[in-house]
DNA sequence: TTGAAAGCGCTAACAC
DNA sequence: GTGTTAGCGCTTTCAA
């Protein structure tokens, strides 16, 4: 039913050869007449004939495609990451493949596994198990967010230490000096790398830094935990400044202070990582750090096209953050 | 360098056929003995072999890969519909290849003939160009969210028009009789039902429609044009509550009513399509219309794989939302 | 100017 | 039980 370029070339009456060069754009380099070529492209929007890019890929050894695997792509940091990854992949005539790991170490393995017998040219990706290194060796690979201590290989970060750092900081210039930290049980580095910045900042500040003020919240209990964890931190030990590991905690601590603390609302301010919408015109203010994420797509995609294209392997690359100040 | 089924072949001693069969977990139906599979096994293990999925698809005419077409998929809406596509795909060892159309039209149909010359077996499409009949003929197609209004194609649908009038209606017995719309420029035939059910659940509770009273926003300059339409709603015309076509307008509106017009949190309430969580903690109360995300996805994909494997082609079906009352 | 033919890596009907 | 071979749709070298 389908055609392909064996009818095209039928119908045209001329070989394969002829059909294939006229439809990669070579028909004038190959000096073929131009009444040929007319001829063939009118047959091919005649049938609406599209080259079969499976045949084309295995012939060529190349797909034109980048596998993108991330934790969670309704993310909308993953996902803005996304958009960006796939406008910068379209101008230099690439297509992006999403791939979900739904934050499971052995599907991500299985995904990029498939990825690549499906023979893409390189992958971006956003990894669970940031302490294995590189298993896909001979493919171009490019890590970001979640980038292993000792990474050996190509990557874009950011500098989670030093901006948590500056936002702890900004509460301590505004008088804060009690400053409590609502963390994750995580090992991932950033998250670590965002309690040394929090604490270096303290010590740099000449306070001490006291570990009942650092409180990790469980995840899949969320509301509730931050809600004991203020409690402790404002009420117990007398914090008034809360930097929060990442938005969505904040998000919920705003939320908490409202409900269960708002005669504290005035005295109270926080900071965390991550911006968010709602943070306009919340109150307590939330100073947060903001990641430039056009900037890290585009970084990505550019070192994977320099693995891909001339093999050049970049270590790495970190990239630095904004802060909004409320 | 790459090792093909070939080579496997060699090294184990045997003809491709035989490494093809045990590789397709064929080996006993075709009475391979089990010595041949497991020397096979050992020797794709040793030698990380990967088929080629190209080659495979190629040759078996389907590439068990699914093209799933949004406008923008760091919307975190069309991201937890990927999110949960792709969670359904894997159950039928389908991979989703997405794509982003940017709003566009004409990227859009780029994308899909993109897809389809990679001969994806399916598309689960929200289209920016509903108006069009489908130009994919042929190809096992499933629209959901953007639906022409005479969509003879197979889609998932909600019910835009009865949620609307739900909430409008839930406004209207809480006391308010001036209810105002906030809205959109659009085509789109969901913005239009929306329209159409706040306009009938006032007609049906014996009051007039005013023109005056549906505002549209220009999408480009949201904040101030929202504020600019509270301004005319609330201060002009009186009204007390409102009806927002989304919940990117609901959010704004909620802020512009705390920074201009604090006075009235406490008189007005707001109500909007589709959630967000920051509802849950902002004033004034904003009541939402909720679209059951993971029986879109699941529905979806159902839908098209009854196309794919069964060519049985279902037409459309509507599914409910639910009301968060706050 | 154009075409024949080999090859990309895999599947599967058919033969032995 | 296993192998031969044609074929999937395209690219590209080499020959004419």
């Amino acid at each position: 039913m389908k055609v392909s370029i064996r009818k095209i070339a039928e119908l045209a009456g001329v070989s394969k050869t002829t059909v294939s060069f006229v439809l990669n754009n070579r028909g004038d380099e190959k000096n073929i007449s131009s009444a040929t070529q007319e001829k063939i492209l009118a047959i091919v929007k005649d049938h609406n004939y599209k080259p079969n890019q499976l045949a084309r890929s295995l012939s060529l050894g190349k797909t034109n495609t980048i596998g993108f695997v991330v934790p969670d792509i309704s993310d909308p940091f993953y996902g803005k990451i996304a958009k960006h990854i796939d406008s910068c992949a379209e101008e230099r005539f690439f297509k992006v493949m999403i791939a979900n790991s739904h934050e499971d170490k052995n599907k991500e393995s299985e995904l990029i596994n498939n990825l690549i017998s499906r023979q893409i040219d390189g992958i971006i990706l956003a990894s669970t198990q940031v302490f294995e290194s590189n298993k896909y060796k001979g493919v171009p690979l490019v890590y970001f967010d979640r980038i292993s201590p000792n990474q050996k290989d190509s990557f874009i970060d950011i500098n989670n230490q030093y901006s948590t750092e500056q936002i702890t900081k900004l509460l301590i210039k505004r008088g804060h000096s009690k400053i409590g930290f609502i963390s994750l049980t995580s090992y991932l580095p950033n998250i670590q790398d965002r309690i040394t910045g929090y604490k270096n900042a303290l010590i740099d500040s000449g306070f001490v830094t006291d570990e009942n003020n650092i409180i990790d919240i469980d995840y899949n209990n969320k509301k509730e935990s931050v809600v004991k964890a203020l409690k402790t931190l404002l009420c117990t030990n007398n914090c008034t400044g809360i930097v929060f590991v990442n938005n969505v905690l904040a998000a919920e601590g705003v939320w908490a202070l409202n409900t269960y603390f708002s005669e504290l609302i005035e005295k109270v301010e926080f900071a965390c990582f991550d911006n968010l919408d709602l943070f306009d015109y919340s109150l307590p203010k939330v100073t947060s750090v903001v990641q430039p994420i056009e900037d890290i797509a585009k970084n990505c995609l550019e070192m994977l096209c320099d693995q891909i294209d001339n093999s050049i392997i970049h270590k790495g690359k970190v990239l630095k953050t904004t802060i909004i100040e409320r």
